[in-house]
Formats: structure tokens, C-alpha cells, sequence
DNA sequence: TGGTAAACGAGACGGTACGTCGCGTCTTTTC
DNA sequence: GAAAAGACGCGACGTACCGTCTCGTTTACCA
């Protein structure tokens, strides 16, 4: 990411922090930061279309768009911040762990399916997409924000599951993971068929 | 899509063609929508920053806006009419079916991932997500251009394949595109180990 | 004026219409060519916003772009049709010719300003200047529409009066005519005290 | 006139401006100012084919389309400010004042018939219709630009002749003003008979 | 009576200019 | 020295008319 480094981001070596660097001048706003980092978020909310823009951002947090520039360089980064912090909260359930990997699977997948037919995964993902698109940044940006919690919740999930041996327990969370991720961007239905077909593969009845 | 039909775009119901239902007035010009749809791919090109303008297209078609804007409502219609029309080629290759399906499928990879690396794939995947989602079209767009070729030859593959009976072919197949197209759009490696793992799951040594 | 010589615009050597130079082909359709001049002319009505367009006249008189461009080679070549031709009629009353000079002109006057206040004159001269300023040709084309009639009518009207000797009776038309004209195109006033000065300068009481 | 108040533009009440009213933000660019007014002066001179353009101001300003529309929103608003700040010179000499009326009238319209001659002044005058009258804005803007300072140059000079107690000057004024202007407007000729007989009635010999 | 040729409607075409939007930068005053 | 305000150059948007150009169709005439 390439965000400055800054009084409220201060992400340096650990130990540092305390030190209090302070630096001559109006130190930066923290309301501006907020109100930047809310903008965003709600701008992106659903009901919109979409379409987030600098200027908009700047306009509904009150804040010049200066402001903005002088510590994000991108939308992307902004978005990555707002997701990071907390701000943009895309909607992902916890894996249960009750020691049936398959049941809980099933639930999981089954939340999962409720934001997608609510509506708000899919128009979160897409509009995400298109944000970042439009910054002629790279896709891994999208990665980092919607593939790989993801993939690191069943990545972990599959490795305490109880299973043989010679399991490849990360490929089967990648399948997982990549199915699942393809029919939320594409809008494709997530159903108890699929839900069942796909646990038949990565999870069967007795395991 | 959202294309006019025209008597160059004669997509109506089958059978219905041949009666040349000429219309009035100055017929479309052939050359005219060649010389966009060549356009349109020749931008969306390696090389390229992926930024696909209308009136880029027009300008290098040597053609006006206007005429550009007469036939396709927005830039993702060009762009699946110049896929559909085979202007702008998605580098696919074709699975071979020799009766060993780990084989083929290992072979066909390999031959994906050599497109990935040449980068030619993975730019042009992330450069149509770029330009279809600017166009604040929907994301099914991506779908038909980029998954579901994809899908199409895997699913055919996995049923010509003898496998056991209660084998559910079709999530086999999906498996393997979801994580392939998930790799190709994210940059992520195709690497040795990940095919053989991958086929260890979805097509295991004798099968 | 440019308009081509057309069977419905005969406006050759004198002597020469009778002999039918009919040609062959169909002929110009009389239709049309009435249906274009009447669609410039309520184009330029009251009300409009004096924005006359060649496409806006076709469509109006339900007749292709072509046709218009046919016979008349610029919009004001179509105006200048439809006003001598009696379908853009320019408010312009007649001035009475009782003997009385001055009572003849106040009159005239008068009525001239019932119109400018009606807005038709005022607007429709306005319009005039704007569609032939538009299309690049010379001012001398508003000359012919809207300068020369009244022009003619008061040199004439003078011509006919009883005046001294050495008055110079063009002079005296010129002036009234002018000013008229200014006060046309420029909304002002053309009010009863006016009316009187000028008077008292061109036709003073007992004359 | 419709332009925005600024700082370069302080036409508020008179002994304010000194108070140095001061705004926030980078200020307007008097270069780009200047720049565009030149530029719009310059597209109208001698030898220009009349058709000015709000981009053709921008390019030759070497300004942005959108500096030009944040502070005039018509062609005609850039035209009114240019011709009042000098930079569109309507060429208008003087009227002398030695005390012999006819003799200074004389002087004058032979210097006017020179501009026209020249085509300068008929030329700009023709423009100047044609760009206000293409902007759907009133004729009005034609009066202050090209009417207004004619007509005030008479009355002043009409004002100081020594004449007859009940002599209507001011009528004099207008009626050589409004013919010289119709003249101009229309590329009719001002020679030296009309000269005279306008004189024999304005201003006979012994006055 | 049938050929032929011009006029017609329809509408696509290459253009120019329009007026607007958003970008990312710059410049000023205020805090 | 950060923040607000907001002007700036830039590039693309999508639309409106321009005047020209094919087309297929109609409608007279003349052979």
C-alpha cells in the first residue's frame, strides 16, 4: 500500500510508537480522517450505483480534496484503509468449528448465501471491483480485500478438520474458497444443491 | 447485449435470414464496423495501459464518435461483439481429450499457464474486468467472455471422461475453472505443484 | 439567393415559363416543397425559441434531410422562400394615403407598435437575424426581408406627399425607416412621444 | 451581463473595492484571463471567417474549455467583457467639437466611411451579430456594444450645438445615428451625397 | 406499355462543437 | 505546517446538427 506514513497510521517497527514523534505544524485531523474514511464507506453502501469518485468523497466528508490526496494517492487506497479500519465492513460470517467439518461448512455457506441474496455481497464485491478497475491499480488489491479473509478463515477451518492423512486439506479450501468467490462477483446462485454438490467433494458425509 | 440489430448483426430467430429483409436507407457500412471492432482490440492489446476510450476507438477506427456510439451503447457492447466476432481473441487453448483425463487436463495447464506467464492472459483479463466495469455495466458481462469459455470445455471434458459412477463431474469441473480463472485474474501462479495437487483431487493417477 | 431552377420556381427570362421545359423523371413534388417552406415558417413562429434547424425543418414537413438540401442550399435560401413566398408573413401594415402626411404616418406608426408590444414583430425580426447570422451568409439577406419592404413603402408614401419644394423626401423616408428598423431589433420603445418628435421632424403639423 | 463576480471582476458598489475583499482559494488567473479575452478578440478580427467557438477561444487562449465556461456562460458574456475591456476594439472615432456642427459631422462620418471602406468596421459589426445571434441570448447585447456608444458620442455633440430654441436634438442624434448604423449593418454605401443630404437635414449650413 | 430517369424517404456517414464531469495539481488564506 | 477553498489544465463523456452519401421506392415522361 502506499499510503504515507503518518501521526494516525503509525505502522512503523513496533516500540517506536510511544516515542511520540511529533512534528511541528497543525497536526492531522482526525475528524477528517473519519469523515473521509465514512464517506467512503457509505458511498459504496448499497442503494448506490456505484460509482465513487475523489470529489464525491471529499464533498460528503466535508473535507477538500486536497485533504485527501495528501494521504491516500489512490481510491483503492482509500477503500483498502476503509476496509482495514473497519470503516467498510464486507459482510463475511465465521466459520463455526463443532468438530463437523461438513455441517459446519453448510452453515457457513448458508450465511454466506443470505448476504448474497440480500443483495449487499455482491454489490459490495462488484462495486469494489469496479473502484479499483478504474484506478488503473492491480487486481491484487481485490484479492487482498475480498479473496484472502476468505481463503485464511477456511484455510484454518480445513486444518483443524479431522481428516485422512494423504488429504490435501489446503486445495480442498481453495476450492472452496475459489468457487465461492466466483458466484458471489458473478451473481451466480450459491443454492442447497450446489452447497450439497460441492461438500460431497471437499467434505462427504462421513468424514 | 444491448446491440441494434442490423442487417450486418442478423441474430434473429433462425431460419428467418435468408429473406433479406432489406431496409431503407443507406445500408450499415461493413468497412465502417470492422474498423471499430478491430479498433476496440487492438487498444484492449498487450502493451497497452488498458485505457479503452470511445473516442479512442473511434479515432484509430478512423471513424466518428457518432458512429461508434450509433451501433454499440457503451464500450463492454463493443468489446463482446469484437470477443463474439473473434477480433479480439481470449487466448483459450483447447483441451485435448486422448482418453486420459489427467493427462489432458495436466497438458492443457501447462498450456494455459504458459499464456499466463507471457502475460498476454492475465493482461487482457484484468484489462476487460478494467473496461467492463468502468462501463458501470453488470459483471455477468465478465462472465460470458471470460468463464464461461472456460467452463464450457472443462464441463465437456470431464463428461466425455470414464470415471466412476457416482462421480459428480460437473463440480470437478467448476473446481478446476473457478481456481484457474481465479488465478489468472488475481496474477496468482499456475505453478507445477499447484496443477498436481489440483488433479490429485479432481482427476487422481488411475482414473 | 442560390435556390436551383426548379419546375415550381420558374423564375426565368419572362416570356420563356409557358413553353413547359418539362423534363423527364418525376417531377418535383409540390407537396413537399409546401410542407418544408410551411415547417420553417411555424418553426419560426411565436413561442419558438428561434433555434431553426435544417434537420427540425424535415422532420416537421415529414420529408427526408435530402429533399430540403435539394432545392434550397442553405436555411436562409428556405426563409427567404417562405417569406416571398407569403407562408413567414412579417407583420408589416400598409401605410394609408389620405393626403395627410403626418396624420398618415402616426397612423401607420401606431400600428407598428401594436405589434412590436404583441412581440410577434419584434421576436420574429429577432429570429430572422439569428438564423441567417447563423448560417454564414451575408447581412444583406436581412435586408431583403426586413429593411426593403418598409423601405419601399414610406419612399413611396412620401414620393406621393405635398411637401416644399426642397425637401429632400428620400431623406425623410430614410430617417423614419431607419429608425423604425432600430427600434424593431432592438426592443424599444416605439411609444406615442416618439411617434410625436419624430414626426415633428419629418412632417412637422402643417405640411 | 451574466459573468460571476470576482475578485478581477470587482463591479460592486463604488467604494467597497478598496476594502479588499479577499477570498479563500488559489485566485482567479488574470493571465488566463487576459489570455481568453485576447483570444476571443483576436477570432473575431479582420480576415476571420466570423465563426468563433468557445473552443477555439480555449485552444487559442491556451486554456481549458472549462475556464472559460466557469467565468462567462456564453460566447456573447466573452464578447460583452471583451469589447468593455478594451481588448475587441470597435473602431469609432471621435466626433470634434470646433462649434460648426455640420462641419464636425462632416469630419466624422468621412472618418466612419473610411473604417467601412476599409471593411473593418463592417466586418466586426457583421460578426459581432452573427456570434450574439448564434448564442440564443437577446439582441440587446448588439445595442450596448455597437448602438450605445454611437448614439451617446451624438447626443453629447448635438447637446453642445448652438441651435434653436426649439429644435429637437436629441431626435437629430438619433436619426444620425440609426442610419448610420443601418449602413454599417447592412454594407451600404456611405458616400458623400448622403453625407450631404443627411446633413441638409440634421444640420443645413447656417446652424 | 414498358423503360428510364429524376425525385423521394430513409438513414448511415465523417465531422465540429457543444456543455459537463472527474481527475490530480496548484495556489491562496485561515487555523 | 495542515486544512479549506477553489481555480487550473486535461481528457473523456454523450448529444446535436451539419452537409454528404448511398440505398430502395415512387412517379412521371417518352419511346
Amino acid at each position: 500500500m502506499e499510503t504515507r506514513r503518518t501521526p494516525l497510521d503509525p505502522a512503523g517497527p513496533p516500540g517506536t510508537e510511544d516515542v511520540a514523534p511529533r512534528r511541528r505544524g497543525r497536526p492531522r485531523s482526525q475528524a477528517s480522517r473519519e469523515a473521509i474514511l465514512r464517506a467512503a464507506s457509505e458511498l459504496m453502501g448499497p442503494g448506490r450505483h456505484a460509482k465513487l469518485t475523489m470529489e464525491g468523497i471529499a464533498a460528503r466528508a466535508g473535507v477538500s480534496k486536497q485533504t485527501v490526496y495528501r494521504w491516500w494517492k489512490t481510491k483503492v487506497d482509500v477503500l483498502v484503509e476503509a476496509v482495514g479500519a473497519g470503516y467498510l465492513v464486507i459482510p463475511l460470517p465465521v466459520i463455526p468449528d463443532t468438530g463437523d467439518l461438513r455441517e459446519d461448512l453448510a452453515h457457513w455457506l448458508r450465511e454466506m448465501q443470505e448476504e448474497i441474496d440480500g443483495g449487499g455481497a455482491t454489490h459490495l464485491s462488484q462495486s469494489l471491483v469496479a473502484a479499483i478497475a478504474t484506478a488503473d491499480s492491480q487486481s491484487r488489491q481485490i484479492h487482498g480485500m475480498l479473496v484472502a479473509p476468505v481463503r485464511e478463515q477456511l484455510h484454518a477451518r480445513f486444518r483443524s478438520a479431522r481428516l485422512g492423512d494423504g488429504v490435501d486439506r489446503e486445495m480442498l479450501a481453495e476450492t472452496v474458497g475459489s468457487q465461492l468467490v466466483m458466484r458471489v462477483l458473478f451473481a451466480e446462485p450459491t443454492d442447497e444443491e450446489w452447497i450439497r454438490r460441492l461438500l460431497d467433494l471437499v467434505a462427504p458425509e462421513g468424514s
